[in-house]
DNA sequence: CAGCATCCCGGCAGATACTG
DNA sequence: CAGTATCTGCCGGGATGCTG
């Protein structure tokens, strides 16, 4: 997978693989709710667990783990009585704020083409 | 996977959707590979497989009718001899573009992250 | 509470062969 | 050339139950 354009393009292939990097961090299932989720003051498993529904303990330890391999979350385990486990944005989740609005953006304007209308611009180009 | 966040946080559903609208649509395994081996001059099915190595002709052809369903490209049939089929980046795909130069921006910063940049003052470091 | 171990199933995707 | 058909392995991910 990471050895597209390996021998007819290398300049694309330079380009590719930043892209599907960025997109193997962020574009599993659930990996864009748990941010979200923290950035609303969710921090503790349970926490987190509740307030994205559907998940399952399993999928959300998965995808916990995976985050933090990225740099994306910290985990924090106070020894408190009871031990208390927190999970917390990094810094450099701060840096995916801006991409994740451009997908935002990008998500809900495609959604008005696909869906039909014809209010804007670029729309008549593609139909025949 | 469209029902997070139903209940508990409303607003954030309606973030969370369009993301996950834009992440369906671009993420699949080879979609970016067609783009730019499109964006690069090829048209027709067997230059694409050939750009793109290691790509098979069922998923080359799955992932085409994927990206035609959401209208990033058009699928022209002329009947000349012998009839021609010419695949092609419509407007709306253009303005994709600057969603998947964040995506690379973004990727090849991270990449420097992860691989032990020790970085102080991440976000300064990521601006231009 | 914060997970891990197990079982299991559907679908993604590769290999290969075939068609108009 | 531009795909389709079939067979198959693999693994993402749900359900369930269990532990420190």
């Amino acid at each position: 997978m990471k050895e597209n354009f390996k021998e007819n393009h290398p300049e694309c292939r330079e380009m590719i693989l930043p892209v599907r990097d960025a997109l193997d961090v962020i574009s599993g299932k659930w990996k864009i709710s748990i941010l979200i989720a923290m950035s609303l003051g969710n921090k503790r498993f349970m926490e987190l667990q509740n307030a994205i529904p559907n998940i399952t303990p399993r999928m959300l330890s998965k995808e916990l783990k995976e985050l933090e391999m990225n740099l994306l979350i910290e985990r924090k385990v106070y020894d408190s009585f009871p031990p208390v486990i927190e999970y917390e944005r990094t810094a450099h989740a701060q840096t995916l704020e801006p991409l994740i609005e451009e997908l935002r953006r990008w998500g809900e304007y495609h959604r008005l083409v696909v869906t039909g209308t014809n209010i804007h611009h670029p729309v008549k180009e593609f139909q025949d």
